[in-house]
DNA sequence: ACGATGATGAAC
DNA sequence: TTCATCATCGTA
């Protein structure tokens, strides 16, 4: 099980939410190691997707959007959960995959407290030295076990980007 | 169904 | 500086 290298990272946004889907995210802590698989991811893509904040343009919030691809974009919601989304494509162009989803933790706050995410991590590169980062699928993976839904929590974003199946859902384990 | 709870961006 | 909003979750 390899960890992923940059060029799997490098792409377009949705193909990468798609393929991070039964990949495992590793998190190395003080005390333990723990890896689970991605069962559910959201693609957040450029200034003209409404739903991503990038759309609101290069702030010091969506700075890190705009960086190169596999660095890790962090923020809080609701005044109490952590997202977790990792940047994809060329360097320039903003766009990030949120993990809404891991094995035994469903929905992204609850995957942020599971893997010990916060702010902190917010810019840093997925890698052993940041403690976490993400390795391929099992070889007998199935891809035909993702499902491609509209993406959840985002009705400000109007028809057209409310409509787009950007979410991507494991629907059985294998 | 609703409140918690704080950063963000836009308005003034 | 104030204000509405928010890529959610736990309790009811």
């Amino acid at each position: 099980m390899s960890s992923l290298p940059h060029s799997f990272f490098n792409r377009d946004v949705v193909q990468v939410a798609h393929d991070l889907v039964g990949c495992f995210i590793v998190r190395k802590m003080e005390e333990e190691t723990v890896r689970y698989m991605i069962t559910e991811t959201e693609a957040y893509d450029g200034i003209d997707d409404k739903a991503c904040h990038a759309s609101k343009g290069r702030t010091k919030r969506t700075e890190v959007m705009f960086g190169p691809a596999g660095h890790l974009y962090v923020y809080l919601v609701y005044g109490m959960h952590w997202m977790m989304n990792i940047v994809t494509g060329e360097k320039d162009y903003p766009a990030a995959v949120l993990i809404r989803g891991v094995e035994e933790a469903i929905g992204p706050g609850r995957v942020t407290k599971k893997l010990k995410i916060t702010g902190d991590f917010n810019s840093k590169k997925l890698g052993k030295e940041a403690g976490i980062w993400i390795e391929s699928r099992k070889k007998d993976f199935d891809a035909k076990h993702i499902k491609k839904t509209p993406r959840i929590g985002i009705d400000y974003a109007g028809p057209i980007w409310c409509a787009k199946e950007y979410r991507f859902v494991l629907t059985e384990k294998s």
